[in-house]
DNA sequence: GTGGTCTAGACCACC
DNA sequence: GTGGTCTAGACCACA
C-alpha cells in the first residue's frame, strides 16, 4: 500500500529537518544528527541521509564543520521557511485546491474556520 | 521512513475508492474490485481490504450483492462526497492552516492562486 | 600515481561538460550525451555521471526533457561560463599565483607573454 | 576517467621531486628516497621513478653518489627552480591565458587578486 | 530507450 | 568519530 507515496525519501528527510528548524526544536547553532544517526532513526541508508542533507547544505539551511558535524546555519530559520514556503505554494496548495474543487467546496466555508482558527492561536 | 503515516491503511483504502467514485472512475451501479483484487493491486492484506468495504458499506457508499459482489450505489457519489468532506474539512483543513501558520502565508497570498486555479479549470 | 587529483571525479565531469559547451562543440538546445553513454565514455560508474548531471541541472547549464535525455539549456552557454569563471578564479589563479611565488616569477615577466598571446589571437 | 592526464608519469614525478625542493622539505645535501622507497609511495613502476631520477641528475638537481644513494646537489634549489620555471612559462601559463580567454577574464580582474595575494604573504 | 531514486558496502580525509 | 566520494546493481516512471 505505498502507491502514491508522492515525494522521494531524501526530500521527505528534507522537510523533517526543516519542519524541526522552523518549529524550534533545532535552533541557531545547534548540531544535527549525524548522517548515520539520522539514517538509523528514519531507517533509510545512510546515502539517502547524505543526499538531503547535501541539499540543505547547498540550501544554506545547514553548514559542515569539518570532522565535527552538521550545524544549523545562521540563516536556517529564514532559509528553511523560504524553501517550504515555496514548496508549500507550489505543490501542497494546488492540491488543496484540486481536493476542495473535487469534493464541491467553496472558500466561503473556510473563511470562518481561518478565523476561527487564528483566534485560538492568539 | 514511514515516520508520518497519519491514517490507518483501511481508511486509505477507504479514500482511494471514494477518489475513484468521485473522479466518475468507478460509476453508479459499477461492479468495484473485489477482496481479493484490490488485495493484490494494492499489495495488502485482503482483511485490511475487507475492513475498507465493511466501512464502506455502513457508509451507503457501496452495497454488496451476494454472491455477485460489491456495487457502487445509487447514493455513492453523494455519500463519498460527504465522508470525504467531512474528513477534509477536519483533518486536511487544520493541517493545512498550521501550515500556513508555522510559514507564515497569509490568505491573501492565497486568494490570487485560487481565483487563478478557478479560472484554469472554467 | 594518482597522489592528488584535487576535485572529485564528478566534478570533473562537470567541467567537462561545461568545456565542450564553451567550445560551442554542443550547442545550446543539443542534446547531450545520455547518463549511461557518458559513463562508458569516461569509464566510469553510470551514478558519477549522475550526479555531474544533477549538479549542471542545478545550475541551469543543462536541462532534462522527460524520458529523451539532457539538452543544454538556452543560458546553457553563460551559466556555463558564470561558473567556470568563478571556479577559475577561487582556485586555478590561486595556485597560479602559488607557482609564481615559489618559482619567484614577477607580473612582469608575464605581461610580454599575455601581450604575445593577445595579438597571436587576434 | 583519466582523459587529461596531459604529462607523463615519469615527468609529474620530476614536478614531485622539484616541489619538495623549492619548498624546503628536502635540503641541499639531503638524501632523497630510493627508486624503490619512491616507487611504493607513488605506487608506480620502479623504472619510471629511474627515468624521473635520471632526468633529474642531468638536470643537475640530484647527483648520485655510488652505493650511497641519491642527493640533492648543491645547486639543486636553483637548478629546480630554472626547470620549473622554464615549465611553467612554456606550459601552465599558456594554458592559463588560454581559459582566460575562454571565460572571457580580463587581466584587470587578476590585477587586485595578485596584489591582495602579495599582501596576504608579506 | 531516458533520467531518477534507493540500497549496500567500500574507502578517503579530517579531527 | 565526522562528512564525502565512488562503485555496483536494483527498480521505477515516462515516452
Amino acid at each position: 500500500m505505498d502507491f502514491h507515496e508522492q515525494q522521494p525519501i531524501y526530500l521527505q528527510i528534507v522537510d523533517y529537518v526543516c519542519e524541526k528548524i522552523l518549529l524550534k526544536q533545532w535552533g541557531k547553532g545547534d548540531r544535527v544528527p549525524s548522517v548515520r544517526e539520522l539514517a538509523v532513526t528514519l531507517e533509510v541508508n545512510p546515502n539517502t541521509v547524505m543526499r538531503a542533507y547535501e541539499f540543505l547544505q547547498q540550501k544554506e539551511i545547514v553548514y559542515n564543520q569539518r570532522g565535527l558535524g552538521l550545524f544549523v546555519a545562521d540563516d536556517g530559520v529564514k532559509n528553511a521557511r523560504i524553501y517550504r514556503q515555496h514548496e508549500f505554494l507550489h505543490k501542497e496548495v494546488p492540491a488543496f485546491f484540486a481536493s476542495m474543487s473535487l469534493l464541491q467546496i467553496g472558500v466561503e466555508e473556510l473563511e470562518p474556520m481561518f478565523k476561527k482558527y487564528r483566534k485560538s492561536k492568539a
